[in-house]
Parts: C-alpha cells; sequence; structure tokens
DNA sequence: ACTTCTTTGAGACTCATTCTCAATAGTAAA
DNA sequence: TTTACTATTGAGAATGAGTCTCAAAGAAGT
C-alpha cells in the first residue's frame, strides 16, 4: 500500500475527509529526512510552494500519530520531533549531546526484559522511551 | 553530609552565594513527595509562608540539576518534575497512562547492555531516559 | 450545481519557562 | 560592623511550542 492509500485508510476510519494539505504533511514526514520538528516540515511545505498553516501541520501530525502512521520524539529539547512508523522496524535512539546526530538501536533483550520488568510491577507497557544520551567520536563532530 | 552542607558545598564551587531561598527550594525537593513540578514547589513552600519567587524556583533548580543534586523527569506531559538525587539509588520509571502513577525500577543487564550497544556506536553514555507508559492494574485505577 | 458539514488559515491565546531590571542582601575588606 | 562591591531576588514582561477560534474555502453526497 502506498502513502496516499495508507492515509486515505486511515482519514476513512477516522471519518475525515482526505485533503492536499493533509496528503503533503504525511508526504513530507515520510519522504525527508527524519526527526524533523513541526517547524521544519512546516518550512519545508512553505519553500516547495505548498500553502499549509501551521495548525494545519500540527493537526494532522495528531491524526497521523494517534493512528500509528507517525512516532512522535520528545529528545529534551523543547520540541517533538517526527519519523515515520510504516514499514520501519521498532527503534529507539542514541543522541550526541554536542552534534545532536541521531542514531537508531534496537536490542531483544533490553526489550523483552523491560516487557518483564513492567509486568512484574503489574504494568502492561503501552509504549516506552529510551534515549541514550552522550557524546559520539565523530570527526566532525564539536566535541573534539 | 546534612542538606545544608551538601548545598553549601556545590554553591561555594559555583561561585555562587548560599541564599535562604535556595536552601528551602532544596529542602523542599529532598523533603516532600517525589516528582514535583516546578510550579508544585513553588506553592509548597508558599504555602508554608516562604517567601520565594517562580523566577527563583526555576534558577535554583537549574543550579542543582547541573550539579547532580537533583534530577530533571519529562514525563511527556509538557512540564519538568524534579526528584532528589542525593543518597538514591539510580532507577527508571514507570508511569500509568490513566492514574500517573510512577513506580521506579532499575535492571542491571540493561544498564550493562546500553551502554555497550552506545559504545559500539562510537558514543559514551552521559545520561540516558528509560521510561515505560502503560496501564497498572491498581484498584483505584481509573483503568478500571 | 446545491446543500451540508468539515477543514483551513491567520492570528489570538495558553502555559511552562526564561528574561529584565530595579531593589535587596550576602560577603570580603577595612 | 560598617562600607563597598556584587550577586540575588521578585514582579512582571517576554518567549516559544503548541492549541484554539471563527469566518471563508473546500470535500462529498444528492
Amino acid at each position: 500500500m502506498n502513502n496516499t492509500d495508507t492515509l486515505k485508510q486511515i482519514l476513512h476510519k477516522e471519518n475525515l475527509r482526505y485533503t492536499q494539505q493533509r496528503q503533503e504533511v504525511w508526504n513530507e514526514i515520510c519522504n525527508s529526512d527524519k526527526h524533523q520538528d513541526a517547524e521544519n516540515i512546516y518550512n519545508s511545505l512553505r519553500k516547495r510552494q505548498i500553502n499549509v498553516s501551521r495548525a494545519t501541520v500540527y493537526r494532522t501530525i495528531h491524526v497521523l500519530v494517534k493512528n500509528n502512521l507517525v512516532r512522535r520524539l520528545n529528545l529534551d529539547d523543547g520540541r517533538s520531533r517526527f519519523e515515520n512508523k510504516i514499514g520501519i522496524e521498532h527503534h529507539d535512539h542514541i543522541v550526541c549531546l554536542n552534534c545532536r546526530k541521531i542514531i537508531e538501536f534496537m536490542d531483544e533483550t533490553i526489550e523483552k526484559r523491560q516487557t518483564r520488568i513492567a509486568k512484574e510491577q503489574g504494568f502492561e507497557i503501552v509504549r516506552h522511551v529510551h534515549q541514550l544520551f552522550g557524546r559520539c567520536l565523530d570527526e566532525k563532530c564539536p566535541n573534539k
């Protein structure tokens, strides 16, 4: 299923109308650099002559997040970032405190263990946040 | 070392003056319920006739966080929460999405694994965030 | 095309947090 | 133990991400 059909499907399910603006926001999240924030998405669309308001960007993102097409990331820098979830395997993030480079990781053992720990404490996990903040060894990192 | 000495020590190290307001903010974080937000801390002090401004609460918290007396928690609800770190073992959090109950957990295997994963990716971890969001089985939880 | 109901855009608004700056208060030296 | 020098404080203004409002524009069925 392509981007358009995926979007149409969830909009239909939510009793929402298919609009050009919603499609463009979804395209932007699917097709561009990962981990963009709302302002970025807004500006990228504007730059491409696509007229969308900030309000619509935010409103559309809510729908996408609610329906698991998009993941919201909170990297402790005061604004949310978004990444496409469709066809992407689950992962968590490592973030460089100097250059803000973001690396994805996934560890089956940790995943299983956290589920078991939550269960032992009488919780059923709905979602989790696992982020490692540190300093990278990248040559270009201002770290050096 | 008691609260006062701990505070005096870091204020001295930071070339900051020891003031009543700073002491009171630190006391409030040490002696009261965990996971309070800034507004809570401000109100608790106010209620006890202690005159401190919001600005001073925020400013003091920064110093405490920077110097590892306090940990800042971001539980994705739009405001930071704070907990005393002195004499407290490291732990992460499980949060109930319904009743906002917070449980602490700590798993040595996960801790070691995340350090190794970061290293493999060329990162030296400075801090991490590991939060499990779900639904608890508590009788009092509106979940039921 | 007509009607109905939803969506959109512009800008007002919210709310946590930060900033400003004049008044106040530590602290070191005399 | 007062002076002199700075840092700190408080009140409220400012900031900034995100949300809300409402009139105008746009989907979708008839």
